[in-house]
DNA sequence: TGTACATCAGTGAACGCGCGTTCACTGATGTAC
DNA sequence: TGTACATCAGTGAACGCGCGTTCACTGATGTAC
């Protein structure tokens, strides 16, 4: 080959990273792939070098985004934080205010919905692996009690998160972020009541 | 005049119907001026008659959309449903697969953080008084604490309801919708633990 | 070691298309006489 | 009651622009001899 072995590669992250923050930050379909491509320091045409399709970078990026956090999470998990602290973690202020850098699924998850097949088929697999990590983390009740909670309190996360992005008013983001909070506390906190 | 009175409110009233559907049911930026005029049975210069500008009528929509939203929820709660028949209703299948009729929120929350300060100001205008009605339907505790329930109640009711559109297996989206009635039951029902 | 060649990541112009917006025009209807 | 006129909701072609995608080409570098 007449590039360094692994150059493409390279190049090819380049671009999913750049479009991972892009997408989260603005939205899949707000984002051209001229103006993308320049962001990665190349032009257009490269693209189709990389890719088939845009939608087959939103796959890709989908699903590094995704992993990336699972991973992170566990991680954290297996050093001692609780999932308390990954609560307060995502509804967190800094969180909010950097959603090119935080969770994929409060940024994209409605805009995933129109997407195809294909590309939920990915999106609700990676999501069954989150709320199975989160179930498998509660402090008691059994299993389908507990997939339950995991789905009421993520999808918590995803709504409040979104909430505080999406008002006006930085008094009220707060004061729903700390709402999200305090019940997210509540519910990992306390027993199942059913 | 013309036309009979009242005629221009009747066109412009469907034009805002007509896109009230199609936004929530596809996203704003989806959705084309001169397409959308077609669907209310126009052609696409008419629009500028009714409308300054597409995001004029994406205001209008909001406003248009959570008033109704509002009214319906304080109507129902007028003839005796409970706050828990709303979070069944809201979670239900039925709500899952229409989002053209559904909640603006959660379909638009994520595109709204990203409009221009006026929309996002109507929009927040309207949460706070969504979140004060649920505050105020809530069985028990200080104002302060209301307020941060009823946030994190609307915010699990959003992102629960979006995570079921988004996935791709029916039984999990099931489950979902399940854990977030089950999750918001049990807030309303119980007592505030702090 | 030096040179000719093959590879292919990346270039940049062009494709058809739909976008939001503008504008000169039409024609149905209410009003004035 | 009948006719001429004024109004303006709605028409439809056109604007510049950016979209996703295609493609003939370039040129840096690894390999072969």
């Amino acid at each position: 080959m007449r590039y360094e072995k692994g150059r493409k590669d390279v190049t090819r992250s380049r671009i999913v990273q750049t479009a991972s923050r892009r997408f989260r930050a603005e939205g899949v379909e707000a984002v051209g792939l001229a103006g993308l491509m320049r962001d990665a320091g190349l032009t257009n045409g490269a693209f189709y070098v990389h890719f088939d399709s845009k939608e087959q970078l939103v796959q890709e990026v989908l699903v590094d985004a995704l992993d990336r956090r699972l991973a992170a999470m566990v991680a954290a998990r297996a050093q001692g934080a609780s999932l308390g602290d990954a609560i307060r973690d995502y509804l967190s202020p800094r969180q909010r205010d950097l959603p090119d850098q935080g969770c994929p699924t409060a940024a994209l998850a409605a805009e995933i919905a129109r997407h195809p097949e294909q590309t939920r088929t990915l999106f609700t697999d990676k999501i069954d692996a989150f709320l199975q990590f989160i179930a498998a983390s509660l402090p008691a009740g059994d299993p389908a009690a507990r997939r339950g909670q995991a789905a009421a309190l993520f999808g918590m996360m995803v709504g409040t998160l979104q909430l505080a992005r999406a008002v006006n008013d930085a008094a009220l983001s707060d004061r729903i972020l700390e709402g999200g909070i305090a019940a997210g506390l509540a519910l990992v906190g306390a027993q199942p009541s059913s």
